[in-house]
RNA sequence: GCCGCGGUAGCUCAGUGGUAGAGCGCGUCAUUGGUAAUGACGAGGCCGAGAGUUCAAUUCUCUCUCGUGGCACCA
């Protein structure tokens, strides 16, 4: 008689099952309708497939629609299979290597066959159409465990080098799994996956696009060709999703800011901006603001040179490692060939060599170096707008958010070790200040030592628990603020902290930073005196809360699509006469206004109001001050608020006030409410 | 830097082996109109750069360049 398992059920109930049965067994046994609609089970916690057998006994949870998160991975890894399936059954001779779930899909690397050419967004319909045959065709996935061997000889026999590749470097003597897809068709694959391809919904995924993409993420192995799509559990989520691509698209910076007339990019300085008076207007804006709360916190602005002497970059140790990234340029007056026409210099042989400094760190530390500082004087805290330079890959340019030229909100401070935690605690209120002013929540993450690395272990120790220790104290350490730790992000030189923002539309952008390091004070030996008298090395604390002014803007225009809060909208109001005899009382409006620091023009042009209310809501002004006879008679003006159906009519004087309030900076908001109070 | 796709009027884009078109915008004129486009007329292009094929290239081929979707990179 054999013994029988025991399975625990969500709710508390047990059953009693036969060896060798699995959830699908536990399913049919509850009711036909759970049957249907199990597409995979959690067992003793793990994800696996409803039709594995158990090992003994267990505590089982099936997994439904209902329980998203796990159907959803479970689907986007079946739509991966389904995918590289229909590659292979259009094009025979296709190499297929892997492909896993992503956040809003899939994809999978494949390599066509010698034969064609790579695959083109051209050959996307046709592969669709194959995948919701296998759908359609409602193959069971079947998991079977391989030795290795038998496998490594499956794929060289198929001629899958990619595949053989990767099974040979999967540990010696271990089974790996496979799973069929019906009788003809099997991937290598941990699992699990859904019973059959039919849980697909054939309606709910689309292929969006195929890319370039290394072979194992190296850039020296060979190329593939990254079919991506977007999976779902239904045709709702999915055209949901699409939904949120186009409105996405909607307020992509790049096509705001030249709607709006804020910035431009052109080949002859690819990778830096042209800010037109508009687009400034949010930098000095963000600036001001900047400034005041750096102010606040003690810290001093300096500004540092843009050029320096190769020397002091090799010093640093950034020649070495990022020469090829930065720019160099001869010391030295430019020979101009005699042909006028051709107005290549040539560079002397034995010409110095300045670099654009590509960060404001080394110059800041020989800041701090003139004099002898005391630890008394410490903390210092030496911030700067920093207009730096980096020759970035080409193909790493994209619009606002990665550029050659930016401007950082740097500071570095300089303090002794037992000062650390108290500053990054102090900074990450700061920084939260900061975000909380803009609408943002973010996580905190802590990016631990990198391979390449300088400096000594048990510096690197202190280093990463320092800057633990001081989000724990800020009360950030925990899953309100996306707590975690990245192993092996950090910088070369130091650990960091990293904030990442979420926006408006749930995208996550990293712009702000903390890092903790000894090394550079070492490489470029700066020192105070101690209270004993002697010389000791400060910690420094590089730290930025915008990152650069670029891409935050860039950011801000997503974040807000266009619509920026008045405080930093270029133009904050416009003034519009409904006929020309009103153009007299408009400009006494607009005067009375700017006179206020309002930032407001009037529109006087020969256009219907009609027309003008069009143009000023599409420019994402924030308030148009619609005047007509009757408002010039009452001395009063209609105002449209952006996003609001409803005008309000009130006089110039209650016009001035409110439109003051609304311009206020929210740094300087809670003065006016005291003020008030 | 690598793979794919692009570059035509200020913008969005159509088109062609015989040197070009639309809409919006811009200018002029008429119109003075109460909350998301008044009408008419007009100006505006070395069709990204260079080379090749051709009687002829914006169109075909190659190289370069910039942009773009990814990859790799991001001090």
């Amino acid at each position: 008689m054999t013994e029988l398992l025991k399975i625990s059920l969500p709710d508390g109930t047990v059953r009693e099952m036969e060896r060798g049965s699995s959830p699908a067994d536990v399913a049919a046994a509850i009711g036909p309708g759970l049957a249907k609609a199990a597409l995979a089970a959690r067992v003793n916690g793990e994800v696996r497939d409803l039709g594995r057998p158990f090992d003994g006994d267990a505590e089982l949870a099936l997994i439904t629609a209902r329980d998203e998160a796990d159907a959803l991975e479970l689907a986007r890894h079946d739509f991966a299979h389904v995918l590289a399936e229909a590659v292979q059954a259009l094009y025979p001779g296709t190499q297929i290597t892997f492909g896993p779930a992503t956040d809003d899909g899939f994809y999978y690397d494949v390599m066509a066959p010698a034969s064609r050419d790579p695959f083109s967004s051209e050959d996307l319909p046709a592969i669709e159409e194959q995948m919701r045959a296998i759908i359609k065709a409602d193959k069971p996935l079947r998991r079977e465990a391989w030795p290795r061997q038998k496998l490594i000889d499956k794929w060289e026999a198929d001629g899958e080098a990619f595949k053989a590749e990767w099974a040979k470097e999967l540990p010696e003597n271990e089974e790996l799994t496979v799973y069929w897809s019906g009788d003809d068709w099997l991937d290598m694959c941990r699992g699990p996956h859904l019973p059959s391809t039919g849980k697909l919904d054939p309606q709910a995924f689309k292929l969006l696009r195929v890319a370039g993409a290394y072979w194992r993420g190296d850039q020296s192995n060979a190329q593939l060709t990254r079919i991506y799509g977007t999976g779902w559990l239904n045709k709702k989520q999915l055209k949901q999703h699409l939904h949120n691509l186009e409105e996405a698209a909607k307020r992509d910076h790049r096509k705001l800011g030249r709607e709006m007339d804020l910035f431009h990019l052109q080949e002859e300085a690819h990778g830096s901006v042209f800010w037109h008076p508009k687009g400034y207007r949010i930098w000095r804006e963000l600036e001001a603001y900047m400034r005041r709360k750096m102010d606040k916190a003690d810290y001093r602005e300096i500004k540092t040179p843009q050029l320096m002497d190769v020397r002091q970059w090799e010093q640093s140790g950034h020649w070495g490692k990022y020469a090829e990234n930065m720019f160099a340029v001869p010391d030295m007056v430019p020979e101009v060939s005699e042909d006028e026409g051709n107005a290549a210099p040539t560079v002397a042989a034995d010409a110095d060599w300045m670099a654009i400094k590509p960060m404001n760190c080394p110059a800041h530390v020989i800041v701090f170096k003139q004099g002898i500082t005391s630890y008394r004087d410490l903390p210092i805290r030496l911030g700067e707008m920093g207009c730096c330079h980096r020759n970035e890959p080409h193909g790493a340019l994209h619009g606002l958010m990665r550029v050659r030229q930016f401007t950082q909100d740097d500071a570095h401070i300089f303090c002794t070790e037992a000062q650390v935690v108290e500053e990054v605690r102090a900074f990450c209120e700061l920084a939260n200040s900061v975000y909380q002013d803009f609408g943002f929540t973010y996580h905190v993450k802590l990016a631990l030592r990198p391979e390449k690395r300088f400096g000594s272990e048990s510096d690197w120790d202190k280093a990463e628990q320092e800057l633990r220790d001081a989000v724990a104290e800020a009360g950030m350490a925990n899953e309100e603020y996306g707590w975690e730790e990245l192993p092996g992000e950090g910088a070369f030189y130091a650990p960091k902290l990293e904030w990442h923002l979420t926006d408006a539309i749930g995208r996550t952008w990293q712009v702000g930073t903390i890092q903790g390091d000894r090394v550079l004070p070492d490489r470029l030996d700066a020192t105070y005196v101690g209270e004993d008298g002697a010389r000791h090395r400060p910690v420094m604390l590089h730290r930025a809360i915008f990152g650069s002014y670029e891409r935050f803007i860039g950011i801000l225009i997503e974040h807000y699509a266009g619509r920026l809060p008045v405080w930093l909208a270029p133009v904050q109001a416009v003034v519009a006469p409904i006929v020309s005899d009103i153009d007299g009382y408009a400009q006494e409006v607009e005067a009375k206004l700017k006179a206020s620091g309002i930032r407001v023009t009037s529109d006087l042009r020969n256009e219907k109001i009609n027309y003008k209310v069009r143009e000023h809501s599409l420019a994402k002004v924030p308030h148009l001050l619609v005047v007509g006879k009757r408002e010039a008679e009452e001395g009063s003006v209609a105002i449209r608020t952006l996003g609001e159906k409803e005008q309000q009519v009130m006089s110039l004087d209650d016009a001035v006030a409110m439109l003051t309030l609304a311009a206020t900076p929210p740094d300087l908001r809670s003065n006016l409410d005291t003020d008030a109070a």
